[in-house]
DNA sequence: TCCCCGCGTGATACCGGTATCAGGTCGCGT
DNA sequence: ACGCGACCTGATACCGGTATCACGCGGGGA
């Protein structure tokens, strides 16, 4: 229990811890601080008197004169979306198992809250931050570029960045996408619709002004838009821009546009679902058209969780290594830290369908 | 573009501003901090010469000379379940309104974590914090009583703790169970399993054992246990602690559980679940039991989402309000460090029961 | 003309730690 | 008995900001 210190307006100091104990502040500050030598009388006075007191050290202090922090930050898209807390998770636990702290900072998937939070971390001194950035192009990217100017570690999480050559932690999205996009065709399907794309205000007409599109929105969008249609040329079905969902990437959106896929004349019998909100907006497509999975059409969808084991029926979900995500890339960015070489290079990390019953071979037409 | 400052180590100083600038520190200082007196002429030189350099002022430093940080902490027991990733995002939104940062923490709903966090943030100097506590008995609140006592304002979220008089931010959450179990029974339901319980290892064998046992836990387990039990009261339906989940509170326990009471002699015929994961635990047990929702078992939970509404069936759900639990948290902690004097009162926000599809009458025995 | 005042600026003492270094004490060898 | 070195300890200069205060300069009043 801290005692009055005679009326100390903040939390209690080294040189008061000093004087309480009647040494020097530079012994007092040895003792706690854990270097040098002290007497063990000596030390034995200065701990109980920070006892007494309740001392605490200012880590602000501190960090100002070692020049280092041993804080981590950490900015993702949505600490809400399961897989970033997930990942965030796992950046965590390897940091505070090595003795770093993090500060976790969320974006909203807006490009200026980015800025906003590099700065922050810019501002506050930290060692080295791991972002999931919505950067693509040369000309977003020099807020990354400004903090790595500044000799600060960054490595980069789920999504790469083209324009910058970082230390990348990533999954294989690219053939996530094919494997799952396969899985459909193998069970004979040819109408299947690709959920979560592009944001564009209207959909491109052509393959190539789509892959452009997605390319310059997020890089996780083109490498599943490209495993889509890797699958789709393997099995020689054509490419139809009717079957992809543009537009704000919002459950509602996606219920809209999986509604109007149905309504097509030659309609979809399939969805497959980049991302986990994009699901539950198809699943409410189905549902109001009257439609039931996986009978009229089959589904699988980004982003396992334990409620898609429950569903009736149960999903078909591609499965992210969500810890291990996070775990790499604190382990990364730690190694830099420490002083290792920057690489530079793409860490790529295996995800898994796993095969539930949410998809069947299409009925007869 | 950050110049060559002929080999400076780090990123640059204010001095180096001033230098560059050809003016004193000071000058510098005032322009860069937005105070104090500078010639528009002088002026200009600082914001060119900062601009040539890339400065970003030290927040630490800043910190260190003011004493504020301008930043909140927040601790919560689980960043990855929606609940607090929509509280978190409702603090961040109002405090970053208001111009402070916030940094938060999860604690895996672990209370050693949860101290160890709470040093993290007194070492850090945050301006206040906001926590989620895991805390409730007289033994486990001082780390909390130390923060306090060294004049940081905290205010409480979610769960409030009985030792402890500050401001708490929560829900009705023994009404919200009340409604939920009434609504049940109104349904004709009268065994009706309560699943997320207290964790001891084995159920006590009276009321007021468990009552004990659950208040011991978590503060919102003993309100949510209260309402069920004011239900049963209300309709005179005997309390039969065989119906109550003891043990630790994890989706595998809770299917054991749900399926140990579905094999009862006078089974359940219906479940009320006091956290989304139960939800999914308890149907799981459902569905390995070959019973159906809710032909054979109603079910309510806590915690909506939007995966609820496209389960089949719709599942019937307390809302909480999320984002106002975290922004009014945040208000009354802001108005805290603002100088208010904190009230130490109980702010209850009103949550409100989704009435979807899980819910029919039993099935005649 | 002199003085006083106000204004703009820079010098400097903080904040609370760390790290270097000087100086005092003691033991030991010769 | 003296010298030297090892060993502890405390004084002090940082880190990069903020805030106070002193000083130089110019203008206006007496």
């Amino acid at each position: 229990m801290p005692a009055d210190r005679g009326r100390a307006a903040g939390p209690p100091t080294i040189s008061e811890v000093a004087a309480e104990a009647g040494v020097g502040r530079a012994t007092a500050a040895r003792t706690l601080g854990g270097y040098g030598y002290v007497s063990p009388e000596l030390r034995e006075r200065v701990l109980a008197a920070a006892e007494k007191l309740g001392y605490r050290a200012n880590a602000l202090a501190r960090s100002m004169s070692t020049g280092v922090s041993h804080t981590l930050g950490v900015i993702v898209a949505d600490i809400g979306n399961p897989f970033f807390a997930g990942v965030v998770r796992g950046i965590c636990d390897t940091s505070r198992a090595r003795g770093f702290d993090t500060i976790v900072l969320s974006t909203y998937e807006d490009l200026d809250e980015e800025v906003a939070a590099t700065n922050v971390l810019i501002d506050k001194r930290v060692d080295g931050f791991i972002v999931a950035s919505a950067a693509i192009g040369k000309g977003e990217v020099a807020h990354i570029k400004a903090a790595v100017e500044r000799g600060i570690p960054v490595v980069l999480v789920d999504r790469a960045v083209a324009a910058l050559d970082l230390d990348a932690v990533v999954i294989d999205n690219r053939d996530a996408a094919r494997e799952a996009v396969e899985a459909l065709i193998a069970a004979g399907h040819r109408r299947i619709g690709f959920v979560w794309g592009p944001p564009a205000p209207e959909a491109p007409a052509t393959r190539r002004g789509l892959l452009a599109e997605a390319s310059r929105n997020l890089w996780t969008d083109g490498e599943r838009l490209r495993g889509y249609l890797d699958a789709l040329d393997d099995a020689r079905i054509p490419f139809d821009p009717e079957l992809v969902m543009v537009g704000p990437k919002t459950e509602e959106r996606a219920t809209e546009e999986v509604t109007r896929m149905l309504a097509l004349p030659d309609r979809i019998t399939a969805v497959f679902c980049t991302e986990t909100d994009a699901v539950t907006g198809a699943l409410r497509a189905l549902r109001t058209a009257g439609l039931a999975c996986p009978r009229d059409v089959a589904l699988i969808g980004f982003d396992d969780s334990s409620w898609a084991a429950v569903m009736e029926p149960p999903l078909t979900m591609i499965e992210q290594p969500v810890h291990e995500l996070g775990a790499k890339a604190a382990q990364v960015l730690l190694d830099t830290i420490g002083g290792a070489e920057p690489r530079g290079e793409m860490h790529t990390l295996r995800s898994r369908l796993i095969v539930r019953s949410s998809v069947t071979p299409p009925m007869a037409p």
